[in-house]
DNA sequence: TTTGAAAGCACGGTGTC
DNA sequence: GACACCGTGCTTTCAAA
């Protein structure tokens, strides 16, 4: 069976959604799940992280238990001249901003931003609005979460999602 | 020593920070960079986990090569009769929510949003419009990403941040 | 399948309150 | 004495060839 080389098949399935719900679980723990043995499912695993499907084992750590207690998007408005591909260093350069992407609609880039508190998060603002492409900028600070605080936050996290196994509120996926 | 029970020391520090870039590593592996046993190692995170510090073990898928290729954020607009509270309630239905959250400015609440395409999308944007008490809202549709789509993306990323050994682009950490 | 490594657990030791 | 923390030795389980 499986003659040509499925790339993505129900087994492989099975052990991403296990590996995204418990990253530390053994070979041997998923292999009595989905009926493999550990070094099968050894094997599947080593492939799927060459083949960029699984791109890292991580732990989950709550923002806010370590001191993170602010968070906010900001709509960036780039001058017309220069490409919002610019924001891309500046992203790389201030561990505060979780994520950077362009969009559509009014702004050039939306980032979403991560502080201690409020001050720092002004700061951090401060510094944006000083690259000198940036035009205007629009912040929506995050009051509350209404989903288990997954990884959106930054960090992944629990949160027992719902699409068959895989959970895109937990880890994106498909599945 | 430490008889005043620290919370959280620059040992803790250490393990969350390896554990953020490996969940995987073996207690043993983390002990000798941090100098101390597999053991006491073990203990750190079991009570770390207790805590809350840590909320789980996860691995990073990238969505795009499970199939979810499309991603949104959507403002949503309530009735002034409804509180956005009810949204919480909505999120959790639907897997395609990755985050959900109230938001200072002019909408009630922000939905960070996963589809497979542009059709699975309006699908699910119909949905959440047919809520009774959603007024209106507005989509901006996800383009590029700038940074290397860590967690933000829903799953949780690798993206070597650079906040002292911990990374907000990761994990939101503040090490 | 086999061999070395890691996890898990009970014990004993030490320093502080 | 009552924690809270660490380390060692042992057994079971797992990973890698």
């Amino acid at each position: 069976m499986t003659a040509k080389r499925t790339p993505f098949d129900e087994l492989d399935r099975k052990i991403v959604a296990m590996l995204i719900e418990n990253a530390r679980a053994s070979f041997a723990e998923i292999g009595t799940v989905v009926g493999l043995s550990a070094t099968a499912v050894k094997r599947r695993v080593d492939r799927l992280r060459k083949d960029g499907v699984i791109t890292g084992f991580r732990a989950s750590v709550r923002p806010a238990a370590l001191g993170w207690r602010t968070e906010a998007y900001i709509e960036v408005y780039c001058d017309s001249a220069a490409p919002p591909r610019r924001l891309a260093e500046v992203a790389r350069k201030y561990p505060e901003i979780a994520a950077a992407m362009t969009v559509t609609g009014a702004a050039d880039a939306l980032l979403h931003v991560r502080a201690t508190d409020v001050g720092h998060f002004e700061e951090v603002l401060e510094r944006i609005r000083n690259e000198p492409f940036v035009r205007k900028t629009i912040s929506y600070m995050v009051l509350s979460h209404l989903l288990p605080e997954s990884p959106e936050a930054g960090a992944s996290e629990s949160a027992p999602g719902a699409y068959a196994d895989g959970l895109p509120g937990d880890a994106a996926i498909m599945l």
